[in-house]
DNA sequence: CCAAAGATGCGCT
DNA sequence: GCGCATCTTTGGG
């Protein structure tokens, strides 16, 4: 498991979301290291109707416009959502799901950090079923990460997982925002751990809504 | 200061 | 799949 350097980040961001489909997000807290596997990740840009950065260049977007690498975090309806800046000002990628890739203590600290509403624990394939839920299950408040670079306490790592994958549309877009643009990533093998399954929605075509792509070198 | 809108999550059908 | 809870940020008055 090799820590990615920050040169990893410099592509574009639709290059950047293809690649980071089955690394890993290494965190480490409290003596321990939590680990997901990145099951799905969505690429935006400036130049294009649905990402932050197109609304305009604010302090709290500021991170969209930095180095490659420089984590993003906003909150939206309630929770967090994690992304990082590719390389063209005003670009990035969001992670939107993960699976558990650590077993033992740290798997334990997961599931207490991310319960269900009830209070009890999520299933695993659940537990980072979603922007938020990976957040949360991460331990990755706002304030206290976006503008930051990733590395030490928050890191992309490789094992040399290169997934077949499946490309889509991204999710929650109004439409004349950009909407159609094919910019989601999903991990073939954790279909089931992604926010939605493309190949499951009602209506969806192969070839026509998702595809198969082969993974980033 | 307040209203409104989100790159959502959850429960129910 | 759909409605509703949720709550911060943003922008207008």
């Amino acid at each position: 498991m090799q820590p990615v350097p920050l040169s990893f980040f410099e592509r574009p961001a639709l290059d950047l979301a293809r690649a980071l489909v089955g690394r890993l997000l290494v965190r480490r807290r409290a003596g321990l290291l939590l680990v997901a596997r990145v099951v799905e990740a969505e690429a935006y840009a400036r130049h294009e109707k649905a990402s932050h950065s197109s609304l305009g260049r604010t302090p709290s977007r500021e991170p969209m416009f930095a180095a490659p690498g420089t984590i993003y975090m906003y909150r939206s309806r309630g929770g967090p959502s994690l992304n990082v800046s590719a390389h063209g000002a005003g670009d990035a990628v969001l992670f939107k799901s993960a699976v558990l890739a650590c077993d033992g203590p740290a798997r334990a600290a997961m599931h207490a950090l991310n319960p269900s509403r009830s209070g009890a624990p999520r299933p695993d394939p659940k537990l980072l079923a979603g922007q938020s839920l990976l957040c949360r299950a991460l331990d990755l408040e706002t304030a206290a990460w976006t503008g930051r670079p990733f590395g030490g306490d928050l890191a992309v790592a490789d094992d040399g997982d290169r997934p077949r994958l499946i490309q889509t549309t991204r999710l929650g877009i109004p439409a004349g925002r950009d909407e159609h643009l094919p910019w989601r990533f999903v991990h073939a093998g954790h279909l089931g751990s992604a926010t939605k399954d493309p190949t499951r929605r009602r209506g969806a075509v192969e070839g026509r809504d998702w595809w198969f792509v082969e993974p980033a070198g």
